[in-house]
DNA sequence: GTCTATAGTCCGATAGAC
DNA sequence: GTCTATCGGACTATAGAC
């Protein structure tokens, strides 16, 4: 993964910190002033490691791709059923305020218009949404859940509610507004039970 | 609400360029220097209606705000039901990947932290939010829907749905993917009919 | 690999004449 | 109300020494 042997740990540093950054502020947001004043590294050290912001975010990406894919794995493995683990991800405590590591970047022009951005945005968001897919469609495998729904268009429902609710949550400053949205969400969620 | 009576219409033509200009770029991707472009007025004239570029964009939310509000009411008029105005709204055609015009918003930091910006997009989701809420209610008064879930959480899951739905378009810079999320919450709220 | 200095560009705003 | 000229600052990146 990393090319040559770092002896100080600066390149991660610096991933470290526009991971984080990313987060909070966004592609535009995020400056390279910022980064170098979060990770304590020159100038000069940052673009020997990363020629451009671009290459620099795009690593870190990658980065918060492969382990936002790891660690939602860990979680949904604790769920008793496939309904029950769509459910438990909606239900996962998040700061509604903050948003999605992914979701986040869409509004961004920058983001959109190069691609070495965009694809891993639009494949983790994808990612998110088939493993919901494959969730549901256990569910309506096992009898837990009615067979007569689209398990793909509900999985993308899934995940535009999680989305929406960042959205809402940001507009209002407000946790609770993250809040009352998933309620809603599970609530919806329940109707897809098969009927006993 | 014109202060003045502006002879060639300069400031309404600012107005009606920053709010479309907000709508495909966001309020940081909205530049003063495009804005001047796009509503071919001068330096001095843009400055001399108004001082800054908050109170450009504030009058701007102002006036998509009301226009929304006005052309939601007369869309939902035309639905048979309470149940059938909430699929009709969210039915309603989109471009998925413009996104909505105030949800875009949120995402960007100078607008969460300019209160005289933050307020109007807030409250103008609020009031999305709570006409949802208020149809979901007549819904369960008439027998239309079932009366044991929260109009209220879902009132606001239905418009975090759609404004996941653009979030999701983004992404993928696909209608397709719009679509999909439409498709699946039409198919949950199918599930808070009155069971025959 | 890391440093300091500097470049070139755009951003949002101001000045002051007409 | 509108014009042109200009400003200070931030942003992304480059140059070149160590």
């Amino acid at each position: 993964m990393a090319q040559e042997r770092a002896r100080t740990g600066s390149r991660e540093r610096l991933v470290e910190a526009t991971r984080e950054l990313l987060w909070q502020h966004g592609y535009s947001g995020t400056t390279p002033a910022a980064i170098r004043a979060r990770s304590d590294v020159g100038q000069g050290s940052m673009y020997h490691h990363f020629p451009t912001k671009v290459d620099l975010a795009a690593e870190a990406l990658r980065v918060s791709s492969a382990e936002a894919e790891r660690s939602i794995d860990a979680y949904l493995d604790e769920a008793p059923s496939p309904g029950a683990a769509v459910a438990r991800y909606l239900s996962k405590p998040r700061d509604g305020e903050k948003g999605c590591r992914f979701g986040r970047l869409t509004l961004d022009d920058a983001v959109l218009e190069d691609e070495r951005l965009r694809r891993p945005v639009s494949e983790t968001l994808t990612w998110y949404r088939q493993r919901m897919e494959a969730l549901l469609r256990e569910g309506q495998a096992s009898g837990e859940l009615r067979p007569d729904f689209s398990a793909e268009a509900v999985g993308a429902t899934v995940i535009a509610m999680l989305q929406g609710a960042h959205v809402l949550a940001r507009a209002d400053r407000s946790q609770a507004s993250y809040e009352r949205v998933i309620e809603g969400a599970l609530t919806l969620l329940e109707g897809l039970e098969s009927r006993r």
